[in-house]
DNA sequence: TGTTATTTGCAATATACTTGCAATAAGAAG
DNA sequence: CTTCTTATTGCAAGTATATTGCAAATAACA
């Protein structure tokens, strides 16, 4: 249960914990895979969770805010993903081009090549995307 | 002019060379910055060439089937950008949050990676993304 | 329990991209 | 150079993801 210090961040911004909040909050903990803000609407709905996918948007958007969830855009998926933060580091993706499966890897091998980069460039990076797509041991 | 190389490749898959495909090419060929659709729609539009905007994205599909063009899709624009490949290596960018202007970066340090990530997960790897963001010495 | 500001749902809108279909044009054949 | 076939184009409409405006609902404090 991660609420009672998300509901200290939303008091903090003047802002309140609600049913939906903590729908959304709740399904994400539970759920070990980065989700879509369509994925949510339909797997709340499935759980007879009433919410509009509009609040599913702004929920997700105040989350964001609030440090509490990443927002994850993977190779060639055409739409935003978000996973739960909770104390996990920064780290990168692999789907699974057949059944969609997507694993974490708890890796980011860019601290060396951003520095090459800004020395290289001259600009001063501040993010990356790094992305991968394959096939996962069951579908190959 | 790569226009005869292409004209091949049009042909050898039953396809044609028209007056749109050779100013989508020509565009991209005199444009130094990976364009996106409506870029190409509009810049043709201001240079007096009559084509649909459709007709651009349809253009752009073929040239990447074909394998003249690549398709890349930058950190956080939520749009597909195009480059020509021409010859040109694997590689990644970074653009500016500022001004937006895409910079090339002649390097790709994911081989060791993208072995580790097999070995790891099980998975046969097969694209990735990796784009930045940051601040070009002109905006910092 | 009442008050007020935040949040929600609904409808409408924005943006990127795709599809269906009739009209047009490329380019091969005569 | 004219004709014929078929790929290609433009237009209209459609899809998917995400955003915005506003009145109604609700959280949380007094």
């Amino acid at each position: 249960m991660l609420e009672p210090a998300i509901k200290k961040g939303l008091r903090a911004t003047g802002r309140r914990m609600t049913r939906t909040r903590q729908a959304v909050l709740a399904l994400l903990e539970r759920t070990h895979q980065p989700l879509s803000a369509t994925e949510i609407f339909e797997q709340l709905h499935q759980e007879k969770v009433s919410i509009d996918l509009v609040t599913v948007y702004r929920t997700l958007h105040v989350l964001k805010e609030l440090g509490l969830v990443v927002q994850l855009d993977l190779h060639q998926e055409g739409l935003l993903r978000y996973e739960l933060k909770e104390g996990r580091t920064h780290h990168h993706h692999i789907r699974c081009q057949v059944c969609g499966r997507i694993v974490d890897l708890l890796l980011c091998p860019l601290k060396k090549v951003t520095k090459l980069i800004e020395r290289k460039t001259q600009f001063i990076v501040d993010e990356h995307t790094l992305e991968f797509t394959g096939l996962c041991p069951e579908c190959q």
